[in-house]
DNA sequence: GACTGTGAAGCCATTCACAGCT
DNA sequence: AGCTGTGAATGGCTTCACAGTC
């Protein structure tokens, strides 16, 4: 079945707010309740829960731990991930501190640059290779996924190397549009698109 | 009339592309050519102009620095904006320096922190201040727009200071689901959520 | 009584296909 | 002939409302 993309998105907040639950103690939960801690409606996490099956229980609601459990199985996120940062850069420096990522089992294993200064040193224990071993590096140590960090007119050049190496996904952060093959997934964040949707929002006070 | 967010979303990259056109010289494009160049439709790309006026000439296509400069006012990026960010930690540091905000005339006029060993110092010459300065520096200096780059945990705090000195727009960088009153337009960027979207693809191949 | 699961309805966005202009 | 602008058709997502279960 063809499930929303929107749906998956959300997916990643339940969970989160789940594992807050269970931090708090909480061990059961309504989807009124989920609803109200993210910013949604109970009948759409229902529905977004009904995609992949049955989970709660009529007139009394979900297990906490074991929704979250389901959810971390859907999104594929009950294993770990291997991932790799290319740029160095301070947007490269800071995703390779961000906590979220361990948190979420995702191991940045290493960073690649072109500039010889970087090159060898670590960020944040994560050590600081050329990008000319970008290439051997994915193949050998099997990494999935390859988050783009450097300017927009290194981008497509990075994403070509990556994809040639064989990577399956890629997010990318350059403020570009970047092609990639059928088979390899992507998605990009992009910060100023982001903001100049505030501002068209702001100048059209809708 | 209703503009769907989506539209306002692909003017930003269309106005990206453009510029970038202009730059190489070229003056005259057709839809189906910008469409080429941000991986959409010439169908879209008429549709989502097309809700805004006749900005092309039938047969011909459109002038590329004209139907920049629409797009440019539609989004409310005609004039400046001015913007703090809250957290002087690895990632509000990388936003300070980020270079595509001030290409889009977004200022960056101070950043906020709780961290006495920060306060003071300097990001790319702009001042970080104390959080508890921030209340007044957002009324005094007219700020529009505020980023939220701190732990998931102070966000909603963080947030609401923003609001109370009047904020109009919040871009939210932390882990978490934030609440604003209606008057205040919001996006979250969720780095996380991100990543686990491309792995519920991966897992579930689509 | 409370809450889930779900078909149906309603709403929104994208794509189609063609009339209209140059 | 080439390309825009747009109503109509399609497709996709969300909301509604209620039957089913505890």
């Amino acid at each position: 079945m063809k499930i929303p993309e929107a749906t998956v998105l959300r997916l990643s907040i339940y969970s989160r707010y789940l594992k807050q639950l269970w931090e708090k103690g909480v061990t059961n939960v309504s989807s009124g309740e989920i609803a109200e801690g993210v910013n949604g409606t109970s009948a759409q996490v229902r529905k977004d829960l009904a995609y992949f099956g049955e989970f709660g229980t009529r007139g009394v609601g979900y297990k906490v731990r074991i929704l979250d459990k389901q959810i971390t199985e859907i999104l594929g996120i009950n294993n770990e991930w291997e991932v790799v940062i290319v740029g160095a850069g301070n947007l490269g420096s800071a995703l390779t501190h961000y906590k979220g990522f361990k948190e979420r089992r995702f191991n940045i294993q290493a960073v690649f640059d072109n500039d010889e200064n970087k090159i060898g040193s670590k960020i944040n224990d994560v050590l600081v290779y050329s990008i000319t071993d970008m290439d051997n590096f994915i193949k050998e140590n099997d990494i999935q996924i390859g988050i783009v960090a450097v300017p927009a007119t290194y981008a497509q050049g990075v994403v070509d190397i990556l994809i040639k190496a064989g990577i399956k996904s890629i997010l990318n952060f350059a403020p570009t549009v970047i092609s990639v093959p059928e088979h390899v997934e992507h998605r990009s964040v992009d910060l100023v698109v982001n903001l100049e949707v505030l501002t068209y929002n702001l100048v059209n006070k809708k």
